[in-house]
This record gives C-alpha cells, structure tokens and sequence, in this order.
DNA sequence: AAATGAATGTTCGCATACTAATGATATAGC
DNA sequence: GCTATATCATTAGTATGCGAACATTCATTT
C-alpha cells in the first residue's frame, strides 16, 4: 500500500507550483510579452543576429515551439526575419530598433521579477537554489 | 547598459529547465498519464470522491485546466463523475477500479522518477531544495 | 554525378495552463 | 419570499511545449 506517499512532497509537484508563482509575478509586471517570449528576446539581444533553429537551442526550446514563439513576435514587430543567402534553409532572426528598447527596458523589470519572486528567501538561499536546480 | 544580466542565471529560466527535465523522465517512465493527470489521480485516492472544482483546488490547478484534465481521464475510463444530488452544480468526481489500480502502479513508478529526477543531488540537497521551493 | 544522410524549418495533433465571460444553482441577508 | 452574492461548471481565446511527419537544402560519400 504506497500510503508513505505524499504528493506535496514531490519533487515535481513543488517544481509546478514554484513556476506557477513565477509566472503570475512575471505577467503582473511585464505584460507586453511571456517569459518564453522573453527570453527569447534577451538572447537574441545577447548574441545578435542567429537562426530560427540555433535561436530556440540558446533557450532550450523545441524548433516547433521556437517557431510559434518567433510568429508572436514578429507579429508585435520585435523582431525581423530575413532569409539567409548563404543557407537557403536558414531563417535568420534580429532584434527590430522596437524590440532592442523594450528588451532593454524589459530587463529592468526582470530584475524586479525575480526579486519579488525569491522574496521570502535569502541571499544564501537563492544562490543555493539555483545551485541545486543546475546540479539537478 | 544591462550587461551584467545574464538569462542563465535567473531563477525562471532555470525553473523552466528544471521542469522540462522532470518532464521528460517522467513520460518515459509513465506513458500512460501525463504529470498534471497523475496528480489528480493521486490526490483523488488519497481523499476519495470529491467535486471537480474542489479536487482542482487540492492539486492547484484551474477550474478551466482541471475541466480538461478531467475529461482526458474520464476518456480513459480511470475516474468516473456523476451530479451530487445535495448541489446539483456540483459534478463529483470518483476513481474507477481501473483508475485506483492504475494509480497504485503509477505511484511505486512514481518514486523512481522522483529517484532519477534528483539523481544528481544527495540526500541532504533534495531535503534543502523542497524546503527552498516551499519557502519560495 | 548520384546517392545518402544531416540540418532547417513547417505543419499537425495532443496536453497543459491561464484569463475572461457566461449560465445555472445555492445561500445569506433582508 | 426576494434579491444580492457567491460558487460551480463550461466555453472561448491565447500561449507554451513536445512528438511525428514532411519538404527543402546542404554536405558527404561513393
């Protein structure tokens, strides 16, 4: 009988629950885009100029899902897609001058978010959590 | 100039990665109910039949999502839902034998994703980073 | 040069998740 | 008893996220 079980005590469960958390901070303060969209964003501004493909990759994220993330923002004109004429097959994605400012002011909120998100916690804590989620 | 920002190192990000980990050993340890549906049936054997939007509040989800989830597992035959005569708005919930048998299996298979999940962490660091989660 | 294999992007289907709006039913206050 | 309020369930809309199948293009091997 598996009655030692304890649901809130998994690993998952809690997992769900503190993205859940950080979600509902996130779009409180940073309405205009989501943290997939944005961290596409923050990427692109980091290494500039890359491929649909390689892009979703610098995330972790899915070539379909990279796509449908990328159409979101092309349709909010943050940013541009042009073909790659050394690569037919590439699709290569930039940063629009829209895109480059509101990624700038967007980290400055970020930095609130993740304040607000780990407010119950430490400075210690937080850097032994994110320890623990990398080793993990 | 928000150069010291770094994606990589902000709580969200790694929570996202941590959980598309925990995802993908999950599937492949269980393949026939996704996490989200597991947790509704492991709270439902633990409390026993109760109405949707209740056994939705004990796993944290929305009505909305609960709704659908639901309907998956009614699909599948693993809970049964009938009207409460007292409430008639109330649909109320209940595992199906196949459901509760289901559900035994799935959770002694369960402890072995938790186990491959942390399997990088030792005992003390699981212990710390439920503890970090719940505090967070 | 032709064939093979790999990389890139696209589309489809399924499963979460949340918000907002709606309708049905209960209940509390008067 | 009536009304205002709250609760429950449902539906529609938006956004991830993944697997699978596919076409196009590129690189490699024969």
């Amino acid at each position: 009988m598996p009655n030692d079980y304890r649901l809130d005590d998994q690993v998952g469960y809690k997992l769900r629950l503190a993205t859940q958390r950080h979600l509902e901070i996130f779009s409180r303060h940073l309405s205009d885009v989501t943290p997939t969209q944005f961290s596409i964003l923050v990427r692109l501004y980091e290494v500039g100029e890359t491929s649909q493909n390689q892009l979703g990759r610098l995330v972790a994220m899915d070539a379909a899902t990279t796509k449908g993330v990328i159409a979101r923002l092309l349709e909010k004109d943050l940013v541009e897609a042009r073909a790659d004429p050394n690569d037919l097959r590439r699709l290569q994605i930039s940063l629009t001058d829209a895109g480059r400012s509101l990624t700038i002011d967007a980290i400055a909120k970020a930095r609130k978010i993740t304040q607000d998100t780990v407010a119950n916690l430490t400075g210690r804590d937080v850097k032994r959590l994110l320890e623990l989620l990398d080793k993990m």
